[in-house]
RNA sequence: GGGAGCUUAGCUCAGCUGGUUCAGAGCAUCUGCCUUACAAGCAGAGGGUCACUGGUUCGAACCCAGUAGCUCCCA
């Protein structure tokens, strides 16, 4: 039997995706064990696997598979949320390319569309988390906007409606022309740009002169109502009382005085424009003055312009500035650089825009949701975001949650043709509740609107398990509160500030324990990855190129705990290597012959590397409890790669097509089952692999890797650890000693041993010999001249070799660690004999300082004698 | 403009309540090896004024202040 050299990812993993599937290892139904839950953060139905769902993911499966290897009852659920803006571009974009547009049809024609597009592309991202082994219980596969879940929704507006945390009101929102909707200030992505301020002539209405204004958007002077000055002003003391012409269309308007005008900026004259700035509405509020809206929602000019009508906002800003320049109306043009808002979705510069919304209040829901982080009830790892959520709740802002779509859940309020309204989940309930107002129903029309999708995903945690239509069932009594979340920074706000308020509101508890922040994935460079800047590796083809396993691994070795992290293709490969590393490891042991005959020779390399893998396990443990993960992979890469193979293996592995013995080949089995199981959560699909490999003996079809049970941590035994150190530290002086004089590690040498400590050398002496390739090792008394020699410890090790030891080169390395030594010993004995230090510092550090000095002055001793030798 | 955080080896990061000459890991680099599990590998090695400046302390990568650079959040 030939077994490849590598290992051949391509060929297992699906293989055992379908197995898991086949024997629902994935499927939780509540029973007497704990249960450890995860939901998911419902990715964009639109949306394809990226990278950050990559990291969130291998995050959210390593956690989940671990818990189900420690007994719980581990249930992870799956699912999409609907997107309503992104959907919604999505769907109009497919029906421009088959020349349909979205004004033509009905808003059930348009919807079927919709549904008919989220059927055939939905399920794509949920696809692809499969390939990366996501153990998600799949027949659990909830979305935003199935019927069970809208019908919470809209239970949810009217609950809240009824409390009176809903209402609406005509406010400026973000609009978004090209996704023709409002946007919440969170989907407003802020960017500097480079824009001009344009100075802007505005001639006194009676009389000769004028006051010159600075604006970065002479389209808009149209809708001027207003100059305002600083009341303070002294250059302007004249202007009080003035009325001046808006340039080109000449509609008088007058100069009021307020503080709120910043005197040293632009010229000190600002315009007032209320119907297209949120402070300058403001302003218009306080000062009585009429708004005029000239902007159509798509974001080109009305008749309210009188000029320039129907021409884009970016359009009109260039031509306005020459039609000024040739009124001259304008004065001059700076560059100015200034913060801009871009809508997430749609990167559409925010226009801000007047118009009715519903809004739910937040005030109150955000003071219980802040206590539950503040008082520990919910932790945030890592916890340097406690601040900004401290900050967030404080001074939380109502919710805008309607948005001008259709693609969503329809904002469940009712008006006749009076301009009444009511809010009721049917069309028949409206009607009652118009004719309980004493108000007659007729026209009856539902609001255009639909909620935001926000508004689904904070009920996610408890509507996956049906706690709204049923709030006492099974499933949410069992799976909920929920264990870990893990999520990304950018949305502890909207998302999971707002679930925790959820969770409060309607279940009276927190929606889950811990919430692991997992930072930015970004380029080498620091770049944020993304589609524009085409950085973005694509997870499939990663997948396809190093395994899952080893982008897995990749991912987390690159993964600080709450720390963006800098990707690099070169982290998966090295996961690839590991993944070949445990191959080939399983190669060698595969290739064992036993012989029932053989004597155990290998005792001590067995209860060395038993003590190893449990020093190793309570580490991972406790990191885990940190969270830790990327450190746990380390630890775990280390102790298979490191302590297992290029230790324990090395030590007991038989000389080529040599028997083994039982107890040695039982043994390491045993522990590379162990060394599988540890494995599994980061790379399960080549630990299922093994696992199932008649290495390990026969196995029924249920006795898998992925449910198998994490062995146990025990005590272990620290001296025998430290003794193999000391050990492996002779070793690497041996092969470093053979290095350094050119000789091949073919050819066997003698080592001498001066025993000054109390290592207890003698079980490991056929590891020393067999590592370190030693024909002879024996106890001397005295010093060996014209060997090798090095010192661990306070031990002295003696390499005689045919070839003369180089006495001056030899001298040198002595001097320079004698020189070292002293240096040492200088430091310590400042300390010692300093009596604020021998005062002050806590008795093990001075007893440490006092072991350090006795310590190095053996040495030394031994150093000097080494001299003194050379030198006769 | 306000607030938060970061700066340790070429790269990505550890370094808990100051106390081993405390500076550590992985990757990358260099040297020597195709040694029958693995060149996706083996055995070694080199590499850092812990951003800078001052302070507190017997003692500072760690505590404090200031400076510079970077990042994020809010206006």
């Amino acid at each position: 039997m030939s077994i490849s050299k590598t290992y051949q990812f391509n060929e297992v993993e699906d293989k055992w995706y379908s197995y898991w599937l086949q024997h629902q290892f994935f499927k939780s139904v509540p029973d007497e064990r704990e249960p450890y839950t995860i939901v998911i953060p419902p990715p964009n139905v639109t949306g394809v696997l990226h990278m950050g769902h990559m990291l969130n993911n291998t995050i959210q499966d390593v956690l989940i598979r671990r818990a189900r290897m420690r007994g719980k009852n581990a249930c992870w659920v799956p699912g999409t949320d609907h997107a309503s803006i992104a959907t919604e571009a999505k769907v109009v974009a497919m029906l421009k390319e088959r020349g349909i547009s979205k004004q033509d049809l009905t808003r059930d024609e348009f919807l079927k569309y919709a549904w008919e597009w989220k059927e055939k592309y939905g399920g794509i991202i949920l696809e692809q988390l499969k390939k990366l082994g996501a153990s998600c219980d799949w027949d659990r596969t909830r979305f935003t906007m199935e019927p069970e879940l809208s019908d919470a929704v809209i239970d949810t507006f009217i609950h809240l409606y009824k409390k009176g945390l809903i209402y609406r009101g005509i406010r400026m929102v973000n609009w978004d022309p090209k996704g023709l909707t409002a946007v919440s200030d969170e989907e407003v992505i802020r960017k500097e740009v480079q824009q001009k301020l344009y100075y802007i002539k505005y001639q006194f209405a009676e009389g000769d002169g004028h006051l010159t204004i600075a604006t970065t958007r002479p389209e808009t002077i149209m809708a001027d109502s207003a100059v305002c000055i600083n009341p303070n002003d002294e250059r302007y003391t004249h202007l009080h009382g003035k009325k001046v012409l808006v340039p080109l269309i000449n509609r008088e308007i007058p100069v009021i005085l307020d503080e709120y005008v910043t005197m040293d900026f632009g010229t000190g004259c600002l315009k007032v424009t209320p119907a297209h700035d949120l402070n300058d509405y403001e302003l218009g509020q306080k000062h009585n003055l009429p708004v005029i809206d000239i902007l159509n929602d798509d974001g080109s000019l009305n008749e309210k312009a009188e000029i320039l009508i129907g021409e884009d906002r970016f359009a009109a800003r260039k031509k306005i500035a020459v039609l000024l320049q040739e009124a001259d109306a304008l004065e001059k043009v700076e560059e100015y650089k200034s913060q801009i808002g871009f809508s997430e979705r749609t990167d559409a510069a925010i226009e801000p825009k007047l118009s009715m919304q519903w809004f739910c209040k937040m005030q109150d829901m955000a003071k219980p949701a802040l206590d539950y982080v503040l008082e520990g009830d919910i932790k945030l790892i890592p916890d340097k975001f406690i601040n900004t959520y401290r900050h967030w709740m404080e001074n939380v802002k109502d919710w805008n949650i309607s948005r001008q779509l259709w693609w969503g859940q329809r904002i469940p309020a009712w008006y006749n043709d009076k301009g009444q309204w009511v809010v009721a989940k049917t069309e028949a309930e409206a009607q009652a509740a118009f004719e309980a107002q004493g108000q007659l129903a007729n026209g009856l029309r539902q609001d255009e609107d639909v909620l935001d999708t926000w508004f689904s995903s904070w009920l996610w945690p408890i509507s996956v398990f049906d706690g709204f239509k049923d709030p006492d069932n099974a499933d949410i009594n069992y799976y909920y509160p929920t264990n870990d979340l893990v999520t990304a920074p950018e949305i502890l706000f909207f998302w999971v500030a707002r679930m925790i308020m959820a969770g409060h509101e309607f279940r009276g508890e927190v929606p889950f324990k811990n919430v692991y922040l997992t930072g930015i994935v970004r380029d080498k460079l620091g770049r944020k990855m993304s589609k524009s800047l085409g950085n973005s590796p694509d997870p499939i083809d990663l997948i396809g190129k190093y395994g899952a396993d080893g982008v897995r691994v990749g991912m987390l070795l690159c993964s600080p705990a709450g720390n963006d992290l800098m990707f690099d293709e070169s982290y998966c490969e090295q996961g690839r290597n590991f993944a070949n590393k445990i191959w080939n490891a399983f190669r060698l042991v595969k290739g064992w012959e036993v012989n029932q005959d053989l004597e155990n020779v290998n005792t001590t390399a067995i209860s060395w590397f038993k003590n190893r893998f449990n020093q190793a396990l309570a580490e991972i443990e406790d990191l885990f409890t940190q969270y830790r993960l990327s450190e746990a992979v380390m630890a775990v890469y280390k102790l298979v790669w490191d302590d297992f193979c290029a230790w324990y293996l090395e030590m007991v592995k038989p000389a080529y097509q040599q028997p083994i013995d039982k107890a040695t080949y039982e043994a390491t089995i045993g522990y590379f089952a162990d060394i599988l199981k540890v494995l599994h959560p980061f790379m399960p699909f080549i630990t299922e692999e093994l696992w199932h490999d008649e290495l390990f003996g026969e196995r029924d079809a249920k006795d898998c890797c992925i449910v198998a049970q994490l062995p146990a941590v025990t005590a272990v035994d620290s001296v025998l650890l430290n003794q193999c150190e000391n050990i492996k530290q002779v070793i690497t002086e041996v092969r470093n000693t053979r290095n350094s004089k050119q000789i091949s590690p073919k050819e066997s040498l003698d080592l001498l041993i001066k025993q000054n400590s109390a290592v207890q050398y003698e079980a490991f002496l056929p590891i020393l010999s067999k590592l370190g390739n030693l024909s002879h090792i024996t106890f001397v008394e005295d010093k060996v001249a014209g060997a090798a020699n090095f010192m661990v410890s306070t031990d002295e090790f003696f390499i005689p070799l045919s070839n003369n030891i180089d006495a001056e080169a030899e001298r040198a390395r002595l001097q320079k660690d004698k020189e070292y030594l002293l240096g040492f010993l200088q430091a310590v004995d400042k300390k010692l004999s300093n009596e604020k230090f021998v005062n002050n510092a806590k008795p093990e550090v001075i007893e440490n300082e006092r072991k350090k000095k006795a310590d190095a002055e053996a040495k030394l001793k031994i150093i000097e004698d080494n001299l003194q030798l050379l030198a006769d």
